[in-house]
DNA sequence: TGCCAGGCCCTCTTTAGGGCCTT
Protein backbone atom coordinates (compact mmCIF):
# COMPACT_ATOMS: atom_id res chain seq x y z
CA UNK A 1 0.00 0.00 0.00
CA UNK A 2 1.25 3.72 -1.03
CA UNK A 3 2.32 5.39 2.01
CA UNK A 4 1.69 9.50 1.96
CA UNK A 5 5.05 10.05 2.93
CA UNK A 6 5.97 8.45 -0.79
CA UNK A 7 3.93 10.77 -2.30
CA UNK A 8 4.87 13.26 -0.27
CA UNK A 9 8.58 13.16 -0.79
CA UNK A 10 7.43 12.83 -4.80
CA UNK A 11 5.74 16.40 -4.50
CA UNK A 12 8.77 17.85 -2.81
CA UNK A 13 11.13 17.07 -5.42
CA UNK A 14 8.56 17.56 -8.15
CA UNK A 15 10.96 20.88 -9.39
CA UNK A 16 13.39 18.84 -10.65
CA UNK A 17 11.03 16.97 -13.37
CA UNK A 18 10.86 19.68 -15.58
CA UNK A 19 14.31 18.26 -16.92
CA UNK A 20 15.81 15.07 -17.36
CA UNK A 21 18.85 13.71 -19.70
CA UNK A 22 18.28 10.77 -21.56
CA UNK A 23 21.08 9.03 -22.33
CA UNK A 24 22.85 5.69 -23.93
CA UNK A 25 26.01 4.36 -24.31
CA UNK A 26 27.87 1.62 -27.05
CA UNK A 27 29.94 -0.13 -25.30
CA UNK A 28 32.89 -2.99 -25.42
CA UNK A 29 30.25 -5.87 -23.98
CA UNK A 30 28.13 -6.14 -21.35
CA UNK A 31 29.76 -5.52 -17.70
CA UNK A 32 31.94 -2.67 -16.84
CA UNK A 33 33.03 -5.12 -13.87
CA UNK A 34 35.01 -7.42 -16.38
CA UNK A 35 36.48 -4.62 -17.92
CA UNK A 36 34.07 -3.00 -20.65
CA UNK A 37 34.12 0.42 -21.43
CA UNK A 38 32.31 3.02 -23.51
CA UNK A 39 33.18 3.75 -26.85
CA UNK A 40 30.06 6.10 -27.47
CA UNK A 41 27.99 7.93 -25.08
CA UNK A 42 24.64 9.61 -26.93
CA UNK A 43 22.47 12.18 -25.05
CA UNK A 44 19.58 14.51 -24.84
CA UNK A 45 18.35 16.83 -22.34
CA UNK A 46 14.39 17.44 -22.60
CA UNK A 47 12.79 20.34 -20.97
CA UNK A 48 9.31 21.12 -20.36
CA UNK A 49 8.68 18.33 -22.73
CA UNK A 50 10.89 19.57 -25.63
CA UNK A 51 14.28 18.46 -26.56
CA UNK A 52 16.54 21.07 -26.54
CA UNK A 53 20.67 20.03 -26.55
CA UNK A 54 22.03 17.05 -27.93
CA UNK A 55 25.35 15.45 -26.84
CA UNK A 56 27.31 12.62 -28.99
CA UNK A 57 30.76 11.38 -29.05
CA UNK A 58 32.77 8.21 -29.71
CA UNK A 59 35.53 7.40 -27.24
CA UNK A 60 38.84 5.62 -27.52
CA UNK A 61 38.46 2.28 -24.80
CA UNK A 62 42.21 1.94 -25.20
CA UNK A 63 41.79 -1.69 -26.93
CA UNK A 64 40.38 -2.96 -29.84
CA UNK A 65 36.67 -3.90 -30.05
CA UNK A 66 35.46 -7.32 -30.96
CA UNK A 67 33.85 -7.85 -34.32
CA UNK A 68 30.47 -8.51 -32.91
CA UNK A 69 30.85 -5.04 -31.28
CA UNK A 70 31.65 -3.87 -35.08
CA UNK A 71 28.85 -5.83 -36.29
CA UNK A 72 25.86 -4.25 -33.93
CA UNK A 73 27.23 -0.98 -33.48
CA UNK A 74 28.50 0.30 -36.82
CA UNK A 75 31.22 1.32 -34.97
CA UNK A 76 34.96 0.45 -36.19
CA UNK A 77 37.67 0.40 -34.52
CA UNK A 78 39.29 2.92 -37.38
CA UNK A 79 36.88 5.16 -35.65
CA UNK A 80 37.98 4.58 -32.37
CA UNK A 81 41.59 5.14 -33.05
CA UNK A 82 40.96 8.65 -34.10
CA UNK A 83 38.54 9.67 -30.99
CA UNK A 84 39.74 11.24 -27.81
CA UNK A 85 39.86 8.70 -24.49
CA UNK A 86 36.82 7.80 -22.36
CA UNK A 87 38.41 10.36 -19.61
CA UNK A 88 38.26 13.74 -21.74
CA UNK A 89 34.94 12.54 -23.24
CA UNK A 90 33.47 11.60 -19.72
CA UNK A 91 34.39 14.73 -18.21
CA UNK A 92 32.88 16.98 -21.13
CA UNK A 93 29.83 14.96 -20.47
CA UNK A 94 29.62 15.10 -16.87
CA UNK A 95 29.41 18.89 -16.87
CA UNK A 96 26.78 18.27 -19.75
CA UNK A 97 25.13 16.68 -17.36
CA UNK A 98 24.90 18.88 -14.41
CA UNK A 99 22.44 17.94 -11.67
CA UNK A 100 20.09 16.51 -13.99
CA UNK A 101 18.02 13.26 -13.69
CA UNK A 102 18.57 10.58 -16.18
CA UNK A 103 16.25 8.18 -17.75
CA UNK A 104 18.15 5.44 -20.17
CA UNK A 105 15.96 2.35 -21.61
CA UNK A 106 17.28 -0.68 -19.53
CA UNK A 107 18.60 1.89 -17.69
CA UNK A 108 20.65 -0.02 -14.99
CA UNK A 109 22.92 -1.18 -17.83
CA UNK A 110 23.77 2.62 -18.65
CA UNK A 111 24.17 3.32 -14.98
CA UNK A 112 26.53 0.81 -14.63
CA UNK A 113 28.57 2.60 -17.07
CA UNK A 114 28.11 5.96 -16.03
CA UNK A 115 29.14 5.30 -12.86
CA UNK A 116 31.85 3.14 -13.88
CA UNK A 117 33.35 5.90 -16.51
CA UNK A 118 32.61 8.97 -14.23
CA UNK A 119 34.42 7.08 -11.75
CA UNK A 120 37.60 7.48 -13.39
CA UNK A 121 37.24 11.17 -13.74
CA UNK A 122 36.47 11.05 -10.23
CA UNK A 123 33.08 13.18 -11.16
CA UNK A 124 29.91 12.15 -9.27
CA UNK A 125 26.59 11.86 -10.67
CA UNK A 126 23.65 13.98 -8.53
CA UNK A 127 20.49 13.04 -10.25
CA UNK A 128 18.52 9.79 -10.16
CA UNK A 129 17.83 7.15 -12.83
CA UNK A 130 14.30 6.82 -14.40
CA UNK A 131 13.96 3.72 -16.66
CA UNK A 132 11.78 3.99 -19.83
CA UNK A 133 11.87 0.24 -20.35
CA UNK A 134 10.27 -0.45 -16.93
CA UNK A 135 7.82 2.51 -17.38
CA UNK A 136 6.78 1.13 -20.89
CA UNK A 137 6.35 -2.70 -19.12
CA UNK A 138 3.83 -0.50 -16.50
CA UNK A 139 2.15 1.62 -19.51
CA UNK A 140 2.35 -0.78 -22.24
CA UNK A 141 1.76 -4.41 -21.04
CA UNK A 142 0.21 -5.77 -24.13
CA UNK A 143 3.56 -4.42 -26.36
CA UNK A 144 4.64 -7.20 -28.48
CA UNK A 145 8.27 -6.50 -26.77
CA UNK A 146 9.71 -3.88 -24.60
CA UNK A 147 13.23 -3.41 -26.47
CA UNK A 148 13.26 0.16 -27.84
CA UNK A 149 13.20 -0.72 -31.83
CA UNK A 150 10.00 -2.44 -30.94
CA UNK A 151 8.63 0.21 -28.87
CA UNK A 152 9.65 2.92 -31.30
CA UNK A 153 7.45 0.34 -33.84
CA UNK A 154 4.68 -0.35 -31.99
CA UNK A 155 4.33 3.10 -30.81
CA UNK A 156 5.06 5.02 -34.24
CA UNK A 157 7.60 7.25 -33.22
CA UNK A 158 9.83 9.16 -34.63
CA UNK A 159 13.42 7.67 -36.09
CA UNK A 160 15.45 7.50 -39.15
CA UNK A 161 16.15 4.35 -39.07
CA UNK A 162 19.18 3.87 -37.17
CA UNK A 163 19.92 1.75 -34.17
CA UNK A 164 22.42 0.79 -31.92
CA UNK A 165 24.02 4.19 -32.04
CA UNK A 166 24.36 6.64 -28.83
CA UNK A 167 22.58 9.25 -30.03
CA UNK A 168 19.38 7.95 -32.28
CA UNK A 169 18.86 5.34 -29.07
CA UNK A 170 18.34 8.03 -26.88
CA UNK A 171 16.19 10.01 -29.06
CA UNK A 172 14.13 7.23 -29.47
CA UNK A 173 14.28 6.73 -25.99
CA UNK A 174 13.19 10.41 -25.20
CA UNK A 175 10.31 10.12 -27.57
CA UNK A 176 9.12 6.90 -26.15
CA UNK A 177 9.39 8.88 -22.38
CA UNK A 178 7.59 11.98 -23.52
CA UNK A 179 4.86 9.80 -25.58
CA UNK A 180 4.69 7.48 -22.47
CA UNK A 181 3.78 11.10 -20.59
CA UNK A 182 1.71 12.02 -22.72
CA UNK A 183 -0.44 8.56 -22.41
CA UNK A 184 -0.56 8.53 -18.56
CA UNK A 185 -1.56 11.99 -18.70
CA UNK A 186 -4.45 11.14 -20.84
CA UNK A 187 -5.34 8.09 -19.01
CA UNK A 188 -4.77 9.82 -15.32
CA UNK A 189 -5.86 13.54 -15.90
CA UNK A 190 -5.28 14.41 -12.63
CA UNK A 191 -1.85 12.93 -12.21
CA UNK A 192 1.09 15.25 -12.35
CA UNK A 193 4.02 13.95 -14.82
CA UNK A 194 6.61 13.96 -11.88
CA UNK A 195 10.11 12.21 -12.36
CA UNK A 196 9.73 10.88 -9.07
CA UNK A 197 6.34 9.67 -9.41
CA UNK A 198 6.94 7.90 -12.64
CA UNK A 199 10.10 5.71 -10.44
CA UNK A 200 7.23 5.30 -7.98
CA UNK A 201 5.46 3.33 -10.79
CA UNK A 202 7.84 1.47 -12.22
CA UNK A 203 8.30 -0.30 -8.59
CA UNK A 204 4.47 -0.66 -8.29
CA UNK A 205 3.31 -4.18 -8.73
CA UNK A 206 1.69 -4.58 -12.31
CA UNK A 207 -1.51 -5.79 -10.87
CA UNK A 208 -1.77 -2.94 -8.50
CA UNK A 209 -1.23 -0.31 -10.90
CA UNK A 210 -4.67 1.26 -10.87
CA UNK A 211 -4.49 1.37 -7.27
CA UNK A 212 -1.41 3.56 -7.80
CA UNK A 213 -2.74 5.98 -9.92
CA UNK A 214 -6.13 6.28 -7.71
CA UNK A 215 -3.64 6.95 -4.80
CA UNK A 216 -1.81 9.90 -6.23
CA UNK A 217 -5.04 11.17 -8.16
CA UNK A 218 -6.35 11.67 -5.21
CA UNK A 219 -3.78 13.11 -3.20
CA UNK A 220 -2.49 15.47 -5.78
CA UNK A 221 -5.85 16.26 -7.71
C1' DT B 1 22.28 -14.46 -34.14
C1' DG B 2 25.11 -16.01 -29.62
C1' DC B 3 28.16 -15.81 -25.16
C1' DC B 4 29.91 -12.66 -20.78
C1' DA B 5 26.59 -9.52 -15.95
C1' DG B 6 22.94 -7.86 -13.37
C1' DG B 7 18.33 -6.15 -12.15
C1' DC B 8 13.50 -6.74 -12.83
C1' DC B 9 9.55 -9.61 -13.18
C1' DC B 10 6.55 -13.63 -13.69
C1' DT B 11 5.11 -18.10 -12.04
C1' DC B 12 4.08 -24.38 -12.14
C1' DT B 13 7.33 -18.86 -6.33
C1' DT B 14 9.11 -17.17 -1.78
C1' DT B 15 14.17 -22.80 0.89
C1' DA B 16 13.72 -21.01 -7.20
C1' DG B 17 14.26 -20.81 -11.89
C1' DG B 18 14.16 -18.70 -16.11
C1' DG B 19 12.91 -14.96 -19.59
C1' DC B 20 13.64 -10.22 -20.83
C1' DC B 21 16.66 -6.30 -21.87
C1' DT B 22 21.00 -3.66 -22.40
C1' DT B 23 26.33 -4.04 -25.62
Amino acid sequence: MLENATITETSKRSDRADTVVVLDFETTGLSPLRGDRAIEIGAVRIVKGQITERFQQLMNPGRRISSFIEDYTGISNAMLADSPPCETVMAQFADFLGEDNLVAHNASFDQRFLEAELARVKKPIAGSFGCSMLLSRRIYPDAPSHRLGSLVAYKKLPNDGVFHRALADSEMTAHLWLNMLEDIAKRYPNVPQSFMLMQKVMKTPKGSLPRFWEAASAWFG
